[in-house]
DNA sequence: CACAACTTTTTACGTATTTTTACCCCTAAT
DNA sequence: ATTAGGGGTAAAAATACGTAAAAAGTTGTG
Protein backbone atom coordinates (compact mmCIF):
# COMPACT_ATOMS: atom_id res chain seq x y z
CA UNK A 1 0.00 0.00 0.00
CA UNK A 2 1.47 3.41 -0.93
CA UNK A 3 2.24 5.55 2.19
CA UNK A 4 2.04 9.57 1.51
CA UNK A 5 3.00 11.84 4.50
CA UNK A 6 1.46 15.05 4.46
CA UNK A 7 3.21 18.28 6.11
CA UNK A 8 1.17 20.60 6.96
CA UNK A 9 0.02 22.70 9.54
CA UNK A 10 -3.92 23.64 9.03
CA UNK A 11 -5.59 21.36 10.40
CA UNK A 12 -8.69 21.78 7.99
CA UNK A 13 -6.15 21.02 5.08
CA UNK A 14 -4.87 18.37 6.23
CA UNK A 15 -8.17 16.52 7.25
CA UNK A 16 -9.65 17.58 3.79
CA UNK A 17 -6.27 15.96 2.09
CA UNK A 18 -6.49 13.05 4.32
CA UNK A 19 -10.16 12.42 3.29
CA UNK A 20 -9.33 12.41 -0.52
CA UNK A 21 -6.27 10.21 -0.59
CA UNK A 22 -7.55 7.66 1.82
CA UNK A 23 -10.96 7.57 -0.56
CA UNK A 24 -8.12 6.99 -3.37
CA UNK A 25 -6.45 4.07 -1.50
CA UNK A 26 -3.28 5.63 -0.03
CA UNK A 27 -2.41 5.42 3.82
CA UNK A 28 -2.08 8.45 4.88
CA UNK A 29 0.71 9.96 7.57
CA UNK A 30 1.17 13.43 8.58
CA UNK A 31 2.82 15.95 10.60
CA UNK A 32 2.01 19.59 11.60
CA UNK A 33 5.30 21.44 11.23
CA UNK A 34 8.50 20.63 9.57
CA UNK A 35 10.92 19.61 12.10
CA UNK A 36 8.25 16.78 12.72
CA UNK A 37 7.55 16.40 9.22
CA UNK A 38 11.29 15.87 8.81
CA UNK A 39 11.49 12.98 11.72
CA UNK A 40 8.73 10.94 10.34
CA UNK A 41 9.54 11.31 6.95
CA UNK A 42 13.34 9.61 7.79
CA UNK A 43 11.66 7.23 10.55
CA UNK A 44 8.38 5.99 8.55
CA UNK A 45 9.97 6.19 4.87
CA UNK A 46 6.53 6.72 3.17
CA UNK A 47 6.72 6.55 -0.32
CA UNK A 48 6.08 10.12 -1.07
CA UNK A 49 5.77 13.64 0.67
CA UNK A 50 3.62 16.60 0.26
CA UNK A 51 5.01 19.30 1.74
CA UNK A 52 3.81 22.86 2.57
CA UNK A 53 6.03 25.78 1.95
CA UNK A 54 5.27 27.73 5.04
CA UNK A 55 5.03 26.00 8.38
CA UNK A 56 6.17 26.68 11.99
CA UNK A 57 9.44 25.66 13.25
CA UNK A 58 11.15 24.80 10.12
CA UNK A 59 10.38 25.84 6.27
CA UNK A 60 9.01 23.47 3.35
CA UNK A 61 12.05 24.56 1.48
CA UNK A 62 14.49 23.35 4.38
CA UNK A 63 13.06 20.14 4.72
CA UNK A 64 12.98 19.11 1.34
CA UNK A 65 16.40 20.04 1.43
CA UNK A 66 17.42 18.24 4.23
CA UNK A 67 15.20 15.12 3.43
CA UNK A 68 16.56 14.80 -0.37
CA UNK A 69 19.97 14.72 0.62
CA UNK A 70 19.45 11.87 2.94
CA UNK A 71 16.94 10.07 1.07
CA UNK A 72 17.29 11.34 -2.65
CA UNK A 73 14.72 8.82 -3.84
CA UNK A 74 11.68 9.96 -2.42
CA UNK A 75 9.81 11.96 -4.57
CA UNK A 76 8.13 15.49 -2.79
CA UNK A 77 5.64 17.70 -3.85
CA UNK A 78 5.74 21.39 -2.69
CA UNK A 79 2.22 23.29 -1.98
CA UNK A 80 3.44 26.66 -2.88
CA UNK A 81 1.08 29.86 -2.26
CA UNK A 82 0.76 32.36 -5.12
CA UNK A 83 3.23 34.51 -5.77
CA UNK A 84 5.92 32.26 -3.76
CA UNK A 85 8.81 32.28 -5.70
CA UNK A 86 8.50 28.77 -7.25
CA UNK A 87 11.63 28.65 -9.44
CA UNK A 88 13.63 27.97 -6.25
CA UNK A 89 11.14 25.02 -5.68
CA UNK A 90 11.32 22.69 -8.22
CA UNK A 91 14.81 21.76 -10.24
CA UNK A 92 18.38 21.01 -9.43
CA UNK A 93 18.82 23.41 -6.28
CA UNK A 94 16.29 21.87 -4.03
CA UNK A 95 15.76 18.83 -5.46
CA UNK A 96 11.12 18.50 -5.20
CA UNK A 97 9.99 16.50 -7.89
CA UNK A 98 7.04 18.68 -8.32
CA UNK A 99 4.59 21.52 -7.10
CA UNK A 100 0.97 22.90 -6.60
CA UNK A 101 0.17 26.24 -6.29
CA UNK A 102 -2.12 27.50 -3.42
CA UNK A 103 -5.13 27.17 -4.06
CA UNK A 104 -5.39 24.06 -5.95
CA UNK A 105 -7.48 21.89 -6.59
CA UNK A 106 -7.75 17.95 -5.31
CA UNK A 107 -7.75 16.80 -8.57
CA UNK A 108 -4.89 18.01 -9.58
CA UNK A 109 -3.12 17.06 -7.05
CA UNK A 110 -4.14 13.92 -6.93
CA UNK A 111 -3.14 13.74 -10.37
CA UNK A 112 0.26 15.52 -9.76
CA UNK A 113 0.99 12.93 -6.79
CA UNK A 114 -0.25 9.40 -9.17
CA UNK A 115 2.32 10.97 -12.04
CA UNK A 116 4.58 11.49 -9.55
CA UNK A 117 5.04 7.95 -8.08
CA UNK A 118 4.32 6.50 -11.53
CA UNK A 119 7.90 8.37 -12.73
CA UNK A 120 9.46 7.35 -9.55
CA UNK A 121 8.59 3.76 -9.62
CA UNK A 122 9.79 2.76 -13.43
CA UNK A 123 13.21 4.47 -12.51
CA UNK A 124 14.29 2.17 -9.59
CA UNK A 125 17.04 3.44 -8.20
CA UNK A 126 19.13 1.56 -7.13
CA UNK A 127 21.82 3.38 -4.77
CA UNK A 128 25.40 2.63 -4.48
CA UNK A 129 26.13 4.47 -1.63
CA UNK A 130 24.32 5.99 1.81
CA UNK A 131 24.83 7.71 4.51
CA UNK A 132 23.64 8.64 7.89
CA UNK A 133 25.21 10.85 10.42
CA UNK A 134 29.10 11.14 10.07
CA UNK A 135 29.27 7.77 8.73
CA UNK A 136 29.51 6.65 4.68
CA UNK A 137 28.81 3.27 3.56
CA UNK A 138 29.57 2.38 0.10
CA UNK A 139 27.92 -0.83 -1.10
CA UNK A 140 29.58 -1.45 -4.60
CA UNK A 141 33.04 -1.56 -2.55
CA UNK A 142 32.01 -2.72 0.35
CA UNK A 143 33.74 0.05 2.69
CA UNK A 144 32.35 2.08 5.80
CA UNK A 145 33.50 4.81 6.92
CA UNK A 146 33.35 7.49 9.87
CA UNK A 147 34.26 11.67 9.62
CA UNK A 148 36.15 10.43 6.59
CA UNK A 149 38.45 7.78 8.51
CA UNK A 150 37.95 4.12 6.97
CA UNK A 151 36.18 1.58 9.33
CA UNK A 152 37.20 -2.40 9.83
CA UNK A 153 33.90 -3.97 8.78
CA UNK A 154 33.14 -7.78 8.74
CA UNK A 155 31.33 -9.31 6.09
CA UNK A 156 28.34 -9.98 8.62
CA UNK A 157 28.58 -6.60 9.63
CA UNK A 158 28.00 -4.94 6.62
CA UNK A 159 25.50 -7.53 5.32
CA UNK A 160 23.22 -6.64 8.37
CA UNK A 161 24.68 -2.62 8.34
CA UNK A 162 23.25 -3.25 4.45
CA UNK A 163 20.04 -4.61 5.15
CA UNK A 164 19.50 -2.02 7.45
CA UNK A 165 20.05 0.84 5.19
CA UNK A 166 17.41 -1.11 2.54
CA UNK A 167 14.84 -0.92 5.28
CA UNK A 168 15.27 2.38 6.86
CA UNK A 169 12.19 3.18 9.60
CA UNK A 170 11.03 -0.64 9.47
CA UNK A 171 11.05 -2.30 12.25
CA UNK A 172 12.60 -5.37 11.84
CA UNK A 173 12.81 -8.46 14.01
CA UNK A 174 15.07 -10.90 14.62
CA UNK A 175 13.63 -13.81 13.41
CA UNK A 176 13.41 -11.66 9.79
CA UNK A 177 16.92 -10.56 10.02
CA UNK A 178 18.37 -14.15 10.81
CA UNK A 179 16.59 -15.53 7.76
CA UNK A 180 17.51 -12.35 5.08
CA UNK A 181 20.87 -11.56 6.40
CA UNK A 182 22.02 -14.81 7.49
CA UNK A 183 19.99 -17.33 5.66
CA UNK A 184 19.00 -19.06 9.06
CA UNK A 185 15.87 -21.40 9.45
CA UNK A 186 16.94 -21.77 12.88
CA UNK A 187 14.47 -22.47 15.66
CA UNK A 188 15.34 -22.02 18.70
CA UNK A 189 15.74 -18.10 18.56
CA UNK A 190 19.57 -17.28 19.50
CA UNK A 191 21.21 -13.64 20.64
CA UNK A 192 23.65 -13.34 17.40
CA UNK A 193 21.50 -10.85 16.29
CA UNK A 194 21.83 -8.63 19.05
CA UNK A 195 25.28 -9.64 19.35
CA UNK A 196 26.12 -7.97 16.30
CA UNK A 197 23.80 -4.94 16.82
CA UNK A 198 26.16 -4.24 19.82
CA UNK A 199 29.29 -4.53 17.49
CA UNK A 200 27.44 -2.12 14.41
CA UNK A 201 26.42 0.72 17.53
CA UNK A 202 29.90 0.51 18.58
CA UNK A 203 31.35 1.50 15.05
CA UNK A 204 28.60 3.31 13.99
CA UNK A 205 27.26 5.31 16.73
CA UNK A 206 28.67 8.39 18.38
CA UNK A 207 27.35 7.37 21.60
CA UNK A 208 26.38 4.01 21.60
CA UNK A 209 25.09 3.51 24.67
CA UNK A 210 22.27 5.98 23.75
CA UNK A 211 22.18 4.82 19.75
CA UNK A 212 20.16 7.56 17.06
CA UNK A 213 20.58 5.38 13.94
CA UNK A 214 20.07 1.55 14.91
CA UNK A 215 17.41 1.36 17.41
CA UNK A 216 15.73 -1.27 19.16
CA UNK A 217 11.97 -1.81 19.47
CA UNK A 218 11.04 -3.69 22.52
CA UNK A 219 9.77 -6.93 21.86
CA UNK A 220 10.37 -6.73 18.18
CA UNK A 221 13.55 -6.32 17.27
CA UNK A 222 15.21 -3.13 15.63
CA UNK A 223 14.94 -0.36 13.40
CA UNK A 224 17.13 1.65 11.55
CA UNK A 225 16.52 5.78 11.05
CA UNK A 226 18.89 7.81 8.86
CA UNK B 1 -4.05 -18.82 18.15
CA UNK B 2 -2.07 -20.03 15.59
CA UNK B 3 -3.70 -23.30 14.17
CA UNK B 4 -2.15 -25.99 12.36
CA UNK B 5 -3.54 -28.79 10.49
CA UNK B 6 -1.50 -31.91 10.22
CA UNK B 7 -2.18 -34.20 7.14
CA UNK B 8 -0.76 -37.58 7.72
CA UNK B 9 -1.91 -41.20 8.08
CA UNK B 10 1.13 -42.61 10.42
CA UNK B 11 -0.67 -42.68 13.79
CA UNK B 12 3.01 -42.50 15.41
CA UNK B 13 3.97 -39.58 13.51
CA UNK B 14 0.82 -37.54 14.14
CA UNK B 15 0.82 -38.02 17.90
CA UNK B 16 4.84 -36.82 17.64
CA UNK B 17 4.07 -33.64 15.48
CA UNK B 18 0.72 -32.79 17.63
CA UNK B 19 2.90 -33.32 21.14
CA UNK B 20 5.78 -30.69 19.44
CA UNK B 21 3.36 -28.39 18.06
CA UNK B 22 1.04 -28.11 21.26
CA UNK B 23 4.40 -27.76 23.46
CA UNK B 24 5.35 -24.73 21.18
CA UNK B 25 1.49 -22.97 21.64
CA UNK B 26 0.09 -24.05 18.63
CA UNK B 27 -3.61 -25.15 17.93
CA UNK B 28 -3.44 -28.98 16.15
CA UNK B 29 -5.90 -30.32 13.77
CA UNK B 30 -5.50 -33.46 12.00
CA UNK B 31 -6.81 -35.43 9.26
CA UNK B 32 -5.70 -38.88 8.59
CA UNK B 33 -5.52 -38.88 4.71
CA UNK B 34 -5.91 -36.57 1.27
CA UNK B 35 -9.32 -36.41 1.39
CA UNK B 36 -9.91 -35.61 4.81
CA UNK B 37 -7.58 -33.02 4.83
CA UNK B 38 -8.71 -31.24 2.16
CA UNK B 39 -12.16 -31.30 4.03
CA UNK B 40 -10.43 -30.05 6.72
CA UNK B 41 -8.43 -27.43 5.79
CA UNK B 42 -11.55 -26.02 3.95
CA UNK B 43 -14.13 -25.97 6.22
CA UNK B 44 -11.59 -25.05 9.53
CA UNK B 45 -9.03 -22.03 7.80
CA UNK B 46 -5.80 -23.31 9.89
CA UNK B 47 -3.02 -21.14 9.72
CA UNK B 48 -0.80 -23.31 8.17
CA UNK B 49 -1.13 -26.76 6.77
CA UNK B 50 1.75 -29.72 6.59
CA UNK B 51 0.81 -32.13 4.33
CA UNK B 52 2.22 -35.73 4.08
CA UNK B 53 3.08 -36.29 0.31
CA UNK B 54 2.44 -40.15 0.34
CA UNK B 55 -0.88 -40.51 1.87
CA UNK B 56 -4.09 -42.92 1.23
CA UNK B 57 -6.97 -41.99 -0.81
CA UNK B 58 -5.69 -38.53 -2.42
CA UNK B 59 -1.57 -37.50 -2.46
CA UNK B 60 -0.68 -34.88 -0.91
CA UNK B 61 0.67 -33.50 -4.31
CA UNK B 62 -3.32 -33.26 -4.76
CA UNK B 63 -4.38 -31.89 -1.54
CA UNK B 64 -2.06 -29.27 -1.95
CA UNK B 65 -2.43 -28.44 -5.55
CA UNK B 66 -6.69 -28.31 -4.82
CA UNK B 67 -6.10 -26.15 -1.50
CA UNK B 68 -3.73 -23.56 -3.10
CA UNK B 69 -6.11 -23.54 -5.92
CA UNK B 70 -9.27 -22.61 -3.68
CA UNK B 71 -7.38 -21.08 -0.84
CA UNK B 72 -4.19 -19.44 -2.11
CA UNK B 73 -3.36 -17.34 0.53
CA UNK B 74 -2.39 -20.66 2.67
CA UNK B 75 0.62 -21.03 3.96
CA UNK B 76 1.78 -25.24 3.20
CA UNK B 77 4.52 -27.30 3.70
CA UNK B 78 4.98 -30.76 2.20
CA UNK B 79 6.63 -33.86 4.24
CA UNK B 80 8.39 -35.73 1.10
CA UNK B 81 10.30 -39.02 1.81
CA UNK B 82 13.34 -38.97 0.77
CA UNK B 83 14.29 -39.05 -3.36
CA UNK B 84 10.75 -37.91 -4.03
CA UNK B 85 11.19 -35.16 -5.98
CA UNK B 86 11.33 -31.98 -4.77
CA UNK B 87 11.80 -30.03 -7.56
CA UNK B 88 7.64 -30.26 -8.40
CA UNK B 89 6.88 -29.88 -4.66
CA UNK B 90 7.52 -26.45 -4.11
CA UNK B 91 7.78 -23.79 -6.65
CA UNK B 92 4.53 -22.67 -9.02
CA UNK B 93 3.92 -25.86 -10.40
CA UNK B 94 2.16 -26.77 -6.83
CA UNK B 95 2.95 -23.81 -5.08
CA UNK B 96 3.74 -25.32 -1.53
CA UNK B 97 5.92 -22.61 0.35
CA UNK B 98 8.27 -24.84 2.00
CA UNK B 99 8.78 -28.99 2.03
CA UNK B 100 10.71 -30.74 4.80
CA UNK B 101 12.33 -34.10 3.86
CA UNK B 102 11.71 -37.37 5.58
CA UNK B 103 13.31 -38.27 7.97
CA UNK B 104 13.47 -34.58 9.41
CA UNK B 105 14.38 -32.94 12.96
CA UNK B 106 10.87 -31.64 14.48
CA UNK B 107 13.67 -28.42 15.34
CA UNK B 108 13.70 -28.21 11.57
CA UNK B 109 10.40 -28.50 10.90
CA UNK B 110 9.21 -26.02 13.77
CA UNK B 111 11.60 -23.50 12.02
CA UNK B 112 10.28 -23.62 8.65
CA UNK B 113 6.61 -23.47 9.84
CA UNK B 114 8.22 -20.23 11.80
CA UNK B 115 9.62 -18.78 8.55
CA UNK B 116 6.59 -19.60 7.02
CA UNK B 117 4.29 -18.38 8.77
CA UNK B 118 6.46 -14.98 9.05
CA UNK B 119 6.50 -14.32 5.63
CA UNK B 120 2.90 -15.20 5.24
CA UNK B 121 1.57 -12.48 7.61
CA UNK B 122 4.35 -10.10 6.36
CA UNK B 123 3.04 -10.57 2.70
CA UNK B 124 -0.22 -9.45 2.65
CA UNK B 125 0.02 -5.82 1.38
CA UNK B 126 -2.95 -4.95 3.60
CA UNK B 127 -3.52 -1.70 5.03
CA UNK B 128 -0.10 -0.84 6.85
CA UNK B 129 -1.14 2.48 8.21
CA UNK B 130 -4.59 3.54 10.20
CA UNK B 131 -5.88 6.63 11.85
CA UNK B 132 -8.29 7.61 13.82
CA UNK B 133 -9.01 11.20 15.83
CA UNK B 134 -5.90 12.90 15.77
CA UNK B 135 -3.65 9.55 15.89
CA UNK B 136 -1.84 7.80 13.09
CA UNK B 137 -0.79 3.89 13.58
CA UNK B 138 2.03 2.71 11.34
CA UNK B 139 2.12 -0.68 11.00
CA UNK B 140 5.42 -0.76 9.53
CA UNK B 141 7.13 0.26 11.68
CA UNK B 142 5.60 -0.05 14.77
CA UNK B 143 5.25 3.61 14.91
CA UNK B 144 2.22 5.94 16.75
CA UNK B 145 1.54 9.07 16.67
CA UNK B 146 -0.65 12.00 18.07
CA UNK B 147 -0.61 15.03 16.56
CA UNK B 148 2.05 14.05 14.76
CA UNK B 149 3.95 13.92 17.86
CA UNK B 150 5.93 10.22 18.34
CA UNK B 151 4.53 7.77 21.28
CA UNK B 152 5.80 5.28 22.82
CA UNK B 153 3.92 2.32 22.81
CA UNK B 154 5.57 -1.72 24.45
CA UNK B 155 4.54 -4.51 22.05
CA UNK B 156 1.84 -5.41 23.99
CA UNK B 157 -0.01 -2.31 23.70
CA UNK B 158 0.79 -2.00 19.81
CA UNK B 159 -0.92 -5.34 19.10
CA UNK B 160 -3.67 -4.45 21.44
CA UNK B 161 -4.48 -1.33 19.33
CA UNK B 162 -3.40 -2.68 15.85
CA UNK B 163 -6.18 -5.88 16.77
CA UNK B 164 -8.63 -3.06 17.18
CA UNK B 165 -8.12 -1.08 13.92
CA UNK B 166 -8.45 -4.43 12.19
CA UNK B 167 -11.68 -4.70 13.99
CA UNK B 168 -13.81 -2.20 13.73
CA UNK B 169 -17.11 -1.34 15.56
CA UNK B 170 -16.89 -5.05 16.38
CA UNK B 171 -17.58 -5.81 20.11
CA UNK B 172 -14.54 -7.84 21.82
CA UNK B 173 -14.98 -10.27 24.72
CA UNK B 174 -11.92 -10.23 26.99
CA UNK B 175 -11.81 -13.36 26.35
CA UNK B 176 -11.08 -13.02 22.88
CA UNK B 177 -8.61 -10.37 23.10
CA UNK B 178 -7.19 -12.22 25.15
CA UNK B 179 -6.81 -15.65 23.03
CA UNK B 180 -6.49 -13.59 19.76
CA UNK B 181 -3.79 -10.42 21.24
CA UNK B 182 -2.36 -12.95 23.70
CA UNK B 183 -2.59 -16.57 22.62
CA UNK B 184 -4.10 -17.58 25.23
CA UNK B 185 -6.18 -20.40 25.86
CA UNK B 186 -6.28 -21.06 29.60
CA UNK B 187 -8.82 -18.93 31.57
CA UNK B 188 -7.78 -17.58 34.58
CA UNK B 189 -10.05 -14.51 35.45
CA UNK B 190 -7.81 -11.93 34.89
CA UNK B 191 -7.59 -8.23 34.81
CA UNK B 192 -4.54 -8.30 32.38
CA UNK B 193 -6.65 -6.77 29.11
CA UNK B 194 -8.33 -4.11 31.25
CA UNK B 195 -4.72 -2.83 32.36
CA UNK B 196 -4.02 -2.20 28.99
CA UNK B 197 -7.05 -0.77 28.18
CA UNK B 198 -6.03 1.69 30.42
CA UNK B 199 -2.62 2.55 29.08
CA UNK B 200 -4.25 2.41 25.75
CA UNK B 201 -6.84 4.75 26.24
CA UNK B 202 -4.17 7.44 28.17
CA UNK B 203 -2.13 7.56 25.54
CA UNK B 204 -4.53 7.16 22.57
CA UNK B 205 -7.73 9.34 24.16
CA UNK B 206 -8.24 13.23 24.32
CA UNK B 207 -10.29 12.87 27.33
CA UNK B 208 -9.27 8.88 28.53
CA UNK B 209 -12.13 9.12 31.34
CA UNK B 210 -14.53 9.83 28.65
CA UNK B 211 -13.45 7.64 25.53
CA UNK B 212 -14.44 8.51 22.31
CA UNK B 213 -12.94 5.50 20.59
CA UNK B 214 -11.93 2.95 23.03
CA UNK B 215 -15.14 2.17 24.25
CA UNK B 216 -16.14 -0.21 26.74
CA UNK B 217 -19.11 -2.40 25.87
CA UNK B 218 -20.62 -3.35 30.35
CA UNK B 219 -21.21 -7.16 30.73
CA UNK B 220 -18.95 -8.12 27.06
CA UNK B 221 -15.79 -6.48 26.49
CA UNK B 222 -14.61 -3.27 24.33
CA UNK B 223 -14.92 -2.04 21.00
CA UNK B 224 -13.07 0.02 18.64
CA UNK B 225 -14.87 3.12 17.06
CA UNK B 226 -12.81 4.86 14.09
C1' DC C 1 48.48 -30.36 8.82
C1' DA C 2 49.06 -27.39 12.47
C1' DC C 3 49.08 -22.69 13.90
C1' DA C 4 47.80 -17.99 14.23
C1' DA C 5 44.59 -14.36 13.43
C1' DC C 6 40.07 -13.42 12.77
C1' DT C 7 35.13 -13.71 12.62
C1' DT C 8 30.92 -15.55 14.26
C1' DT C 9 28.01 -17.81 17.60
C1' DT C 10 26.76 -19.00 22.11
C1' DT C 11 26.49 -18.42 27.01
C1' DA C 12 25.75 -15.98 31.07
C1' DC C 13 24.10 -12.56 33.86
C1' DG C 14 22.95 -7.79 35.38
C1' DT C 15 19.75 -4.18 34.06
C1' DA C 16 15.73 -2.23 32.11
C1' DT C 17 11.20 -2.61 30.55
C1' DT C 18 6.89 -4.68 30.14
C1' DT C 19 3.20 -7.47 31.76
C1' DT C 20 0.49 -9.31 35.29
C1' DT C 21 -1.56 -9.38 39.69
C1' DA C 22 -3.65 -7.55 43.83
C1' DC C 23 -6.49 -4.43 46.01
C1' DC C 24 -9.68 -0.88 46.59
C1' DC C 25 -13.04 2.21 45.00
C1' DC C 26 -16.48 3.58 41.65
C1' DT C 27 -20.21 2.97 38.18
C1' DA C 28 -23.81 0.97 35.51
C1' DA C 29 -27.54 -2.38 35.26
C1' DT C 30 -31.31 -4.88 37.46
C1' DA D 1 -30.10 -0.73 46.90
C1' DT D 2 -27.50 -4.38 45.46
C1' DT D 3 -24.03 -6.44 42.82
C1' DA D 4 -21.27 -7.74 39.11
C1' DG D 5 -18.37 -5.39 36.11
C1' DG D 6 -14.92 -1.78 35.24
C1' DG D 7 -11.12 1.72 36.45
C1' DG D 8 -6.77 3.41 38.86
C1' DT D 9 -2.63 2.46 41.06
C1' DA D 10 1.33 0.32 42.70
C1' DA D 11 4.14 -3.46 43.40
C1' DA D 12 5.47 -8.18 41.98
C1' DA D 13 6.64 -11.27 38.31
C1' DA D 14 8.03 -12.24 33.88
C1' DT D 15 10.44 -10.90 29.67
C1' DA D 16 13.47 -8.77 26.79
C1' DC D 17 17.78 -6.34 26.08
C1' DG D 18 22.89 -5.09 26.38
C1' DT D 19 27.29 -6.60 26.98
C1' DA D 20 31.32 -9.07 27.94
C1' DA D 21 33.66 -13.09 27.55
C1' DA D 22 34.12 -17.87 26.25
C1' DA D 23 33.55 -21.24 22.64
C1' DA D 24 33.33 -22.58 18.03
C1' DG D 25 34.26 -21.76 13.24
C1' DT D 26 37.07 -19.77 9.23
C1' DT D 27 40.79 -18.52 6.61
C1' DG D 28 45.35 -18.05 5.31
C1' DT D 29 50.23 -19.51 5.81
C1' DG D 30 54.25 -21.93 6.49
Amino acid sequence: MTRILIVEDEPNMVAGLRDNFEFEGYDVITAPDGVAGLERALSEAPDLVILDVMMPRMSGLDVCKQLKAKRPSVPIIMLTARGQEVDKVVGLELGADDYVTKPFSIRELLARVKAVLRRSKTEPKEKESYSFGEVEVNLKSCQVSRSGKALDFSSKEFELLKYFLCHPGEALSRDRLLEDVWGYDRFPTTRTVDAHIVRLRQKVEPKPEEPRFILTVHGTGYKFVG
